[in-house]
DNA sequence: CCACTTGATTTGGGATCCCAAAACGGTGTT
DNA sequence: AACACCGTTTTGGGATCCCAAATCAAGTGG
């Protein structure tokens, strides 16, 4: 699954961190190095590397004496990433635009956008197709943080875009649905408010207008957070959890 | 002068980033970790952990198989940087100036404009109060960051702080001016310009303005990129070792 | 019953050791 | 001189070991 053999502490920090999203661990519950180590098999030195990204990423908290302890993100902690990642992508969005060098990547940006149109106006949205409509999401997305030319953008953009696309991913996914054809339905629905939105942003890119690029970039993530309130406002249980369910393996990075 | 004692990795990270800083290594120089284990006098796992910091600040830069290469930050990257702050700020600004529990953090930033205005306003400007008025400047703006109330704002923002903090620093440094006395003047005329736009930021976020918080920081950050820009114009040869001339140690964090 | 001491456990973090993989360097062959 | 071959360094990264400091858990004495 995992194309990229990456180094053992980041595998680490991606299965301690799903282990967390996905409820194993109660609230302030303790992280012992030593457990880690033996659940993992692994020696403290990649433990202590994997636990510093997820403290990073405030999955955890650390304790000074006392070790690292379960900080269970909450969906206020989504929404607040999301409004981070937001503002630095319009950001990435009003220099792209500006950029002089554009030209080059807006293929990639209009091939995602005709994957997640393709998957929108099919017929039913299986799983193969919601993987492939969130991979096109997020190509679109990082394309642009990538193009944006300013590299300290894309750099502190992906420090915090766990959550958020733990949060896109759940965009097709809406308990409120009565059956998996209402959700599919809905899914649909918003896969293609969301591609439309997609589409304005990469025509104020391509036109070279920075503040338009800006503006519906900001709409967009709006959008989401907007999304997510409603939905909590719809059900006061709203848990993490719930957005993880149809979000994916949160592991699949880069 | 450190009242914190940080763990070595963190100091050592001070360390190299001053020397690198200082212009003491050649760009592409290679950095060996055998070398730095020598010279610091420290074994490999604190060095490791400083590179890992320095690659992420982007002051090297890694080349698979053959180590770090130094990566000496260009006045382009000390803009790019101070541009994200500067966006990251200006969301602080405004969620800032949305918070409900904004009033308890005020008397710091009103503190932290009356000692610049001190500065500004005394005779001459001599070390220690350039001292004095850089830490003050911190002062205004961490608060802004924490206080706004998102941790993510935060947390992305220090992880890129380094340059943007040392370009702050060089903002009393003049290498136009003809002596030391002239020099003093312009400082001290930049200084109570750019406090002016605390003092506007501040009184947006008391009178719970987002809009005009937020545009305002902007607006603030923006002064300072134009301020380098001028530089950079007048003098094509500027190198961040001259920004760093006047910005102190860049080894203070926190 | 509470405060204080003491010993076992854990954390924090650095030093070493180790090994595979890649890069470098020198040698000999064609 | 170009190139393949082979030994030597480095790098990358994990495993262990170690030690100081903090916590926790009893147990002891007032």
């Amino acid at each position: 699954m995992n194309a990229t053999m990456d180094s053992i502490d980041l595998e680490l920090a991606a299965r301690i961190r799903s282990d967390i999203l996905q409820g194993n661990y109660a609230e302030g519950e303790r992280l012992s190095e030593a457990q880690l180590c033996q659940t993992h098999n692994v020696s403290r030195t990649p433990v202590r590397l994997a636990l510093r990204l997820l403290e990073r990423e405030r999955v955890i908290r650390r304790s000074e004496g006392r070790g690292y302890l379960v900080q269970n993100p909450t969906v206020a902690d989504i929404l607040q990433a999301v409004q981070v990642r937001g503002h630095l992508e319009s950001l990435a969005a009003r220099l792209f635009a500006l950029s002089d060098k554009r030209a080059s990547f807006l293929p990639d940006m209009e091939h995602a956008i005709n994957v997640i149109e393709d998957c929108a106006d099919a017929g039913s949205l299986d799983d193969a197709a919601i993987r492939r409509a969130q991979a096109a999401n997020k190509t679109f997305h990082t394309t642009i943080l990538k193009a944006c030319g300013n590299a300290y953008v894309s750099y502190t953009c992906e420090q915090i875009s766990h959550l958020p696309m733990l949060a896109a991913g759940s965009m097709v996914f809406d308990r409120s649905a009565n059956d998996t054809a209402d959700q599919s339905e809905r899914a649909m629905f918003r896969l293609r408010l969301g591609n439309a939105q997609h589409q304005v942003i990469y025509e104020a890119i391509k036109a070279g207008d920075p503040v338009r690029a800006e503006g519906m970039m900001r709409e967009h993530s709006h959008t989401m957070i907007e999304y997510i309130q409603t939905f909590e406002k719809r059900d006061k249980s709203l848990t993490v959890m719930d957005l993880v369910a149809y979000s994916g393996m949160p592991s699949d990075t880069e």
